[in-house]
RNA sequence: GGUCCGUUGGUCAAUCGGUUAAGACGCUUCCCUUUCACGGAAGAAUGAGGGGUUCGAUUCCCCUACGGACUACCA
């Protein structure tokens, strides 16, 4: 035994680490990036990342979370070795709720170790416990100076407690805190983390309803799934010290998972915590897919309906509290996965930056191929009864890719090389058309009758034959041009945009504008 | 209120006692260009405040201020 532990002590143990989300609604993209830290803290020590699913409360159950948090870690390639929504692996069942009958022995173990009793004060008495001495102004917490005026297993006889007990009254186990004590435990991003006891309470490990809470279920199943690092939300480091004290209870401490607590994600104007609906109010989404919610069929948007690519969402969220130090900003989720340690994690939380997430996403889709952002778009146009050629949908990505942020972006920007302009770009049309106008167009159009091949080359040449004929000059006339061909002031080199469109198509716009200028 | 955590430009941030305090996004100006975008050049903009420690503090310590998290039979 002995043996054992020294080796279990001396041994580097297999890093295993979990993503716990509870399926109470969409995961939120704060979530997101501990699923991704976790992840790629996984792949990096060539360890084990698995999903745990905590869903202990069942009056919090919200149908569908559970699939929407797996679509979304697919959807961005979080990918899990063990777990709900990627194959049992050895410590299945990975749903709290299926694992209901593994925990209260362990609430028994604690009650016969004494560290541990059974509480049985409705909730209107803890009500009135809180009121009583909030009026005194003091803490209002279940310590151990006021579970000695609550019904509990400390204060009751043991007969009547027993009595209880077989009578089926609801009671709950409560751990039982030293009066004063410190807890010390080591994060691995704030360093030495000090809280006494005489500020926390007598937490209930086992509810009425016959499950365990969160703490006692946490700290449980890491313990048997072997989980070697705790990576969490900061929201979990008031509660650490209670999940040291329980491994130490447990008699698990030597195998005590180390711990790391992530910062928040802040809202980007103002303070707080970002939060469900920052994002629809302030233009970027929270989610990474969209949501709607099954009980007010609300809608939230989401990253990949915004057209954000999963690619781009890794990378940005990866530098929302992480860098690796040098200047390189663009990694690929390989990359990442080499550069990373929770040593480069900031203590301090993140502000959301919109205009940050916009330029990642460009950088992503300048270098994603014409092909993946013609599939997007083609889908688009398929929607809207649009048929046009691969080669055709492809060519037009090609040409304004650069001009992009956002893939829904591809049929606000490049909808003229599929449908005639329905409008003018009214600035230029202002600032350029003249009497002279119509006349260069008509003999622009003539020109390119006139001969039979077509080219970005042709079309420049008839172009200037016309300016010259007409003493117009390129300064002069050019960006009319553009929108006499696509309605709009802005977008790729006009030559190339119109032998792309063809010589049908660049002759019938030349001919609606004519038609449709007036000035 | 209490406890804990945090605080470098508008935002993300580097610096692990000695730097002209990087870089990126955004912004401004200029160049390139028919235009938008890209690209290139330049610029404005930062250590919350006060005490220490030290030859020397953004960096270490303390206090204050500010911000955040937690404070349920929720996770």
């Amino acid at each position: 035994m002995i043996i054992f532990i020294f080796a279990t002590l001396i041994m580097e143990r297999r890093v295993r680490v979990r993503f716990a989300p509870s399926p109470t609604g969409p995961l939120h993209i704060g979530g997101v990036r501990t699923a991704l830290y976790n992840y790629l803290f996984a792949k990096k020590n060539n360890g084990d990342f698995l999903i745990r699913i905590e869903d202990t409360d069942q009056t919090r159950y919200v149908p569908g979370a559970e699939n929407y948090i797996i679509e979304s870690l697919k959807w961005l390639g979080i990918t899990a070795n063990e777990g709900v929504g990627f194959g049992d692996g050895e410590h299945a069942p990975y749903r709290q709720s299926e694992r209901k009958p593994m925990y209260k022995q362990y609430a028994m173990q604690l009650l016969e170790s004494g560290h541990a009793y059974y509480a049985f004060d409705t909730a209107e008495e803890l009500d009135a416990m809180r009121e009583r001495l909030k009026a005194s102004n003091v803490d209002s917490k279940y310590d151990a100076i006021t579970r000695m005026a609550m019904k509990n297993s400390i204060t009751l006889p043991a007969d009547e407690v027993q009595r209880r007990i077989e009578s089926g009254e609801p009671y709950v186990i409560r751990i039982k805190l030293p009066k004063k004590e410190d807890i010390k435990f080591h994060d691995e991003i704030r360093g030495w983390v000090n809280i006494n006891t005489a500020q926390m309470d007598d937490k209930v490990l086992y509810k009425s309803d016959g499950m365990p809470t969160y703490h006692l279920a946490n700290v449980v199943d890491d313990y048997l799934m072997k989980i070697t690092h705790v990576i969490r939300g900061e929201e979990w480091l008031p509660s650490a010290p209670l999940h040291v004290l329980l491994y130490r209870y447990l008699g698990w401490e030597e195998v005590m998972p180390k711990f790391a607590h992530l910062p928040l994600l802040l809202k980007p104007e103002g303070n707080g915590k970002l939060s469900k609906r920052d994002g629809d109010r302030l233009g970027f989404p929270v989610f990474p897919l969209e949501w709607k919610d099954p009980f007010t069929n609300e809608i939230s948007s989401g990253y990949r309906e915004s057209g954000y690519l999963p690619e781009a969402v890794i990378n940005l969220l990866a530098f929302l509290g992480w860098n690796p130090g040098t200047t390189q900003e663009i990694f690929t989720k390989d990359e990442l996965i080499n550069a990373f340690s929770l040593e480069r994690v900031s203590k301090s939380g993140a502000k959301f930056d919109l205009n940050k997430a916009k330029w990642f996403n460009h950088q992503y889709i300048k270098h994603t191929t014409n092909a993946a952002l013609a599939e997007a778009l083609n889908k688009e146009l398929t929607n809207k009864g649009l048929i046009f050629s691969t080669e055709y949908v492809e060519k037009v990505c090609g040409l304004i890719k650069e001009k992009i942020n956002f893939i829904k972006e591809l049929w606000e920007v490049g909808n003229y090389f599929f449908i005639d302009p329905v409008s003018f770009d009214e600035g230029v049309i202002a600032k350029r058309w003249n009497d002279k106008s119509p006349l260069v167009i008509q003999d622009i159009i003539q020109l390119v009758r006139s001969h039979s091949d077509f080219s970005a080359g042709s079309f420049e040449t008839d172009y200037n034959e016309a300016l010259q004929k007409n003493g117009v000059t390129n300064k002069e006339f050019l960006q009319l041009l553009r929108v006499c061909l696509s309605g709009v002031a802005g977008g790729p080199p006009i030559f190339e945009m119109a032998e792309l469109f063809g010589k049908e198509i660049t002759l019938k716009r030349l001919q609606l504008a004519l038609d449709t200028i007036r000035k």
